[in-house]
DNA sequence: TAAGATTTGGTGCAACCGTACCAATATAGG
DNA sequence: CCTATATTGGTACGGTTGCACCAAATCTTA
């Protein structure tokens, strides 16, 4: 057998090119040769390490959300062995604003993508599933359960996640905003 | 002088070729070519009309904006002559969700142009402005004008607007949350 | 060491891109 | 009718795109 390579670790350094030009120029920016310059490779390893370009798109996709899981996932983490519901549900609900670089990134590419979701349907499956499972999760942690909060509760917090990627809404604001609404749902019921 | 052309109709005429294909596969397939293949005119006339490929993207922006605009002060007007603010402040909501072809449309359109409203500073001026007096529209409307109920309020309809664009929200969950919401905010103070 | 599969490098091609350019055309005023 | 000018048509060009293809190089195992 001749020489090894670590292709995840090659994998993950060109979908970090892919990244950074979506994120600064959309979907069209992250042409073969632009991804494969920025990634300081010759263009030909794109083709032997993911196929075609569809397939670099996807694949980069992908390893977006491995990392953006882990990540929100170690956050969670942090809170410590028994932390409140409301903590817990405070620091889900962050993860979804761009509060440092690398959420920021995440969440511009995920706007990238985000035509391409609807039409195409490769992508389309890919998402269809985690939601959900996520409205779920908020809604075990609100008092009482309340469905119907906990899916708009989410819905907002995209919303401002939306707003501060535009630049229009500082994140002192948003923050501020999510923690009335959640002052107000889990205010002791009279 | 020679022969003289409705100017304004065939930019829009053009426009809507933009919004079709934007809507569909992002502003990549948006191309000067396609454009003109798609609204059935030789492409030279696109030059003509609205100049490089930038002008003309800006440009079926523009129309896109001016048209919602119109469609949405066409609908509040259709509540009568002293609407309820309860319902004046719905339907400004439901605007912005993809309720017909024609809004569904034109959110998926925003969608396609968002990265760029990010990163080129010709588009950030652009949407700066509407904003912030939209919200205070918003709080005006409200009881007791409580201004981060309003900010919220936006911010979640704009959440479900893209839940419902992926196809993850049926319409009527997204009005059923909305309508929750209002009877939260319209309820009778204790 | 030999072998053979894995990994690279570079290049070529057909298709498409945006747009500059030049003629031809059509029509409203004189 | 005639002419000036708004409008259209078609094309050509330099550049970029995705990808297929062929050789060379590299390293592990037998």
């Amino acid at each position: 057998m001749p020489r090894q390579v670590d292709h995840e670790a090659r994998r993950r350094h060109i979908a970090a090119a892919v990244w950074r030009l979506a994120a600064s120029g959309g979907l069209e920016d992250a042409t073969i040769r632009r991804v494969a310059a920025e990634a300081g490779v010759p263009a030909r390893q794109l083709q032997y390490y993911f196929g075609t370009r569809e397939d670099l798109l996807l694949g980069a996709l992908e390893l977006l959300n491995r990392d953006g899981e882990a990540e929100a996932r170690e956050r969670v983490a942090a809170l410590g062995q028994e932390p409140e519901p409301r903590d817990v549900l405070r620091s889900v609900l962050l993860e979804f604003l761009p509060l440092d670089e690398s959420r920021r990134q995440r969440h511009l590419v995920h706007m990238a993508y985000f035509v391409r979701f609807m039409t195409e349907d490769a992508l389309r499956d890919r998402i269809r599933d985690a939601p959900p499972e996520l409205e779920d999760l908020i809604a075990m942690l609100l008092p009482e359960g309340r469905r119907d909060e906990a899916d708009f509760l989410l819905a907002g917090t995209t919303g401002l996640q939306g707003q501060m990627l535009l630049g229009q809404l500082r994140a002192e604001r948003a923050i501020e905003l999510i923690d009335r609404q959640l002052d107000r749902l889990f205010a002791p019921v009279d």
